[in-house]
DNA sequence: AGTATATGACTGGTCAGTCAGTCATTGCAA
DNA sequence: TTGCAATGACTGACTGACCAGTCATATACT
């Protein structure tokens, strides 16, 4: 593919994230995702078999920064447990409060259930290496005594929780009462890791 | 209304209910709902004006039961704050992680953002009651000495974030890898709870 | 008989996906 | 250097399927 045919995906997949974000997926009609890219409705076929497929170009094209992003956050292992624990908090809960991973996580939860391998993706490339390493915080901290004993054993799910919460509560209810993300997060943080301290 | 009447009204609703799990808001056919519901399409636009109607009903009827049952653990007011706040949360995942509030919660994210209407209703008859309940838990704990100064001023948001990261991975990674909602809860709870004593 | 309730064939509008044709660019021969 | 042919990216009018919502008709009550 060539660069320009390169900028051309990119600029269809920018404008398709887009429309899906004010339209959700079903409710998004490709003519608009053309219009919005400045190219012709055919074009967008040229680049994309189906509005699936163009639907897995945006979520792959968010989900690899995304990816890089928590990896960085997990590889200070100089740090202390707790740290680490909370830089990694700290991104996952504001790639999904603000973003386009928000606008990634309505569409999984909307059209998640009918879409099994993106589902699948979703759940390979991000969920699952996301809980992996903070269950490693989880065991590393218990393992130099910074954490109580038991701590390993928790669900990771317990510290993504608010990320995930003040996510929807921005898809839903910001206008009717605004949420300060970081302060949630701090809130949060400063809650379970005294609740884990040994 | 008749009693018959109300009946016919609730068969097209938990057939809706059915159908919008299945195929969700957009995907629903009415013909479907008809169907399920062992009634032709027309007698369905006796009972709704028109699709969205329908969704409002839906919600309507499912939240309506979900508020009682809130409002029954928020008034043991005789219970130490902890396990008040504990039942609240309890009642809260469940209701959400299984059963048919997660499929409203399901529609609110992927409709929500399309019907204000609908937004706003589930805000004001859900999540703030919700909110608040815990809020005053929160206070009542402060007060009383059980938990931590500063314990009032938290987020509520981080007390309910678990409940809410199990509804949604309940939707999407549960057949991919299932949780334990009552041991994540239990996990949840263990350590916010000792992140707020005193 | 008269009213209330139910039916399902039909209509009008929407939209994903197609494809015959346009046009700018590149390569090549005279 | 100019004219011509080949290429393929791009276009947008069109089609066929689908479906929300309607309404003339039928059926069941009272």
């Amino acid at each position: 593919m060539t660069r320009s045919q390169q900028r051309r995906r990119d600029d269809i997949v920018q404008a398709a994230l887009r429309v899906f974000d004010r339209d959700g997926f079903e409710g998004a009609r490709i003519d608009d995702v053309a219009a919005e890219a400045d190219v012709a409705k055919g074009t967008v076929y040229l680049y994309f078999k189906n509005k699936g497929a163009l639907l897995e170009g945006v979520i792959h094209g968010v989900v690899k920064p995304a990816v890089d992003a928590v990896e960085a956050a997990a590889t200070h292992t100089e740090l202390a447990a707790a740290d680490r624990l909370r830089r990694q908090i700290e991104v996952i809960g504001k790639r999904l409060g603000e973003g386009e991973m928000n606008v990634i996580l309505r569409l999984m939860i909307a059209e998640g259930p009918k879409h099994d391998a993106l589902r699948r993706f979703y759940f390979r490339e991000i969920v699952n290496p996301g809980m992996k390493a903070i269950g490693r915080c989880l065991a590393d901290g218990e393992a130099s005594g910074e954490f109580r004993p038991g701590a390993a054993k928790l669900h990771p799910q317990v510290f993504a929780g608010a990320a995930i919460m003040a996510a929807v509560w921005r898809m839903l209810f910001d206008d009717l009462q605004p949420i300060d993300l970081e302060a949630l997060l701090q809130d949060h943080l400063a809650t379970v890791l005294d609740g884990i301290r040994s």
